[in-house]
DNA sequence: CAGACAAGTATTGTTAACAATTATTGTCAA
DNA sequence: TTGACAATAATTGTTAACAATACTTGTCTG
């Protein structure tokens, strides 16, 4: 498991984890990220908050995954009360499902969810990139361009979490070249509850590894064709949920009898 | 200070207040509110968030006000916990603002607050009223009609509190017709933070009795006509900001000195 | 050997006490 | 009277202990 460097440019400052000891309950590792602007005290519970949506993107925390309090605890070094808060803020936003008396877990979207996010998605994304692509400056093309640039970067050295995980940020990133920081929070929730539906139903091959569809949303965007920019997109959002499979068993919980009998 | 009765249709039960004791700090009074389906641990904190979005949106509760802990705890029977649990959903949607080792507040947004949520809400809701059009059953005609009834029935009273909510709601409830559970709940985000930026930057003529406009797009809707449904709704929710006006002086808080010079 | 039951363990939910910070009130001097 | 300063009160933040529930393990019976 290796370090890892990546920025949240609209958001806040630049970040890198440590090289930091894998727990032995879960073996999740996450990325420190600085606050943007918070008051101190809501600090810490965003900082977790923050690594494990970044786990939850890049795929390092399968749903169904366990997040006891006090894994939480130990893996960030707060005491009960923040785990408990930061659990509670990432319930609220659909990425954890608190049971009553049995703890948090990450959450496992149905079908049904699949369609509710892929349906908002098809509403949202597409006039937002059209948005975009009418008032988009020169930082926020650079912003693009060096995401892109990043992208690429990740599958030459293919890096599959890196890859993954930019994927989904270019569609957050969009979002916060509007500047609407509303819109940006939900698209960052979006995006996150689509990586759950991937891990649930995507099948083996990645999807996110067409991220020529992303270079050829950022040209339309460039040249602003807000009406191609929101074909695209659109167009974009449909393949990844055409490369789900609903079908299949649910990949609730890896198969653990059937895999050990042959032991 | 009366007490009130209202009910949330899609989500929940009917409800009444007692007519309590006014709390000395905050004199803002709620009515209890049955919960729908969660589990039994989460419910305190629900119905508390419950009770204080209606509040917010028969705007009975005002930007600014403060929301102390033990206001919380007194109002609605609960531990300190679970009111800290509630004010922190609360804030993470936006409705409270937390201050370190100062409390909790509800929201005061400014105008570049109000920008993004119209923003938003003109990207969404158009789109989104469409998309009721043209799937719209026989129940969620009835859902809408009755709901327009209860608008009528609020101005003829003259009941200003029910007039502000209803006609807030009625935007929630088209969403939550849609069946699109995230478009819902993000819809009920806007409209409740929509409330406070009216009650921050509201003229004095209460927009919101247009409701012929909402009766309108009902028809549209019920004609099955999407194109027509999606532009009343972009006029309506154009006119509710046209209504606005930043030059003034915020409200962030009644002039005290000057009302009570002249004693 | 399978299943049911029971004791023990671990985890979560709640409460209460304590610490830290902020707001308020009272006092004094200019 | 006004302003600064100090003491007090009130509120929030944190920790720790306790209670309640769920999970695990071991034992026993059929």
């Amino acid at each position: 498991m290796q370090s890892m460097l990546f920025s949240f440019s609209r958001l806040g400052g630049t970040v890198r984890d440590t090289a930091n000891k894998p727990k032995e309950t879960g073996d999740f590792v996450l990325a420190i990220h600085r606050i943007h602007d918070d008051d101190s005290s809501l600090g810490d519970e965003h900082m977790i908050v923050d690594r494990i949506y970044s786990a939850v993107m890049q795929q390092t925390l399968a749903p169904m995954t366990k997040l006891s309090e006090s894994t939480i605890c130990e893996s960030f070094g707060v005491g009960r009360m923040k785990a408990r808060r930061a659990l509670l803020l990432l319930a609220s936003q659909g990425i954890v499902e608190l049971r009553s008396n049995r703890g948090a877990f990450v959450a496992s979207p149905n079908q049904k969810d699949a369609d509710e996010i892929f349906e908002a998605r098809i509403h949202i994304e597409p006039s937002l990139t059209a948005l975009v692509a009418e008032r988009i400056d020169a930082t926020g093309i650079r912003e693009l361009r060096e995401h892109i640039e990043k992208e690429k970067q990740a599958r030459v050295a293919g890096n599959r979490q890196e890859i993954i995980r930019l994927s989904g940020e270019f569609h957050v990133l969009v979002a916060s070249v509007s500047g609407n920081g509303f819109l940006t929070q939900t698209l960052r929730e979006l995006v996150t509850r689509t990586s759950l539906i991937v891990a649930m139903f995507g099948s083996g091959q990645p999807s996110c590894c067409r991220d020529d569809e992303h270079e050829a949303i950022l040209e339309a965007i460039v040249s602003r064709n807000a009406k191609r920019a929101s074909k695209l997109t659109r167009n974009h959002l449909e393949h990844i949920r055409m490369d789900l499979e609903f079908t299949k068993p649910q990949k609730d919980q890896p198969d653990l009898v059937s895999l050990l009998r042959r032991k």
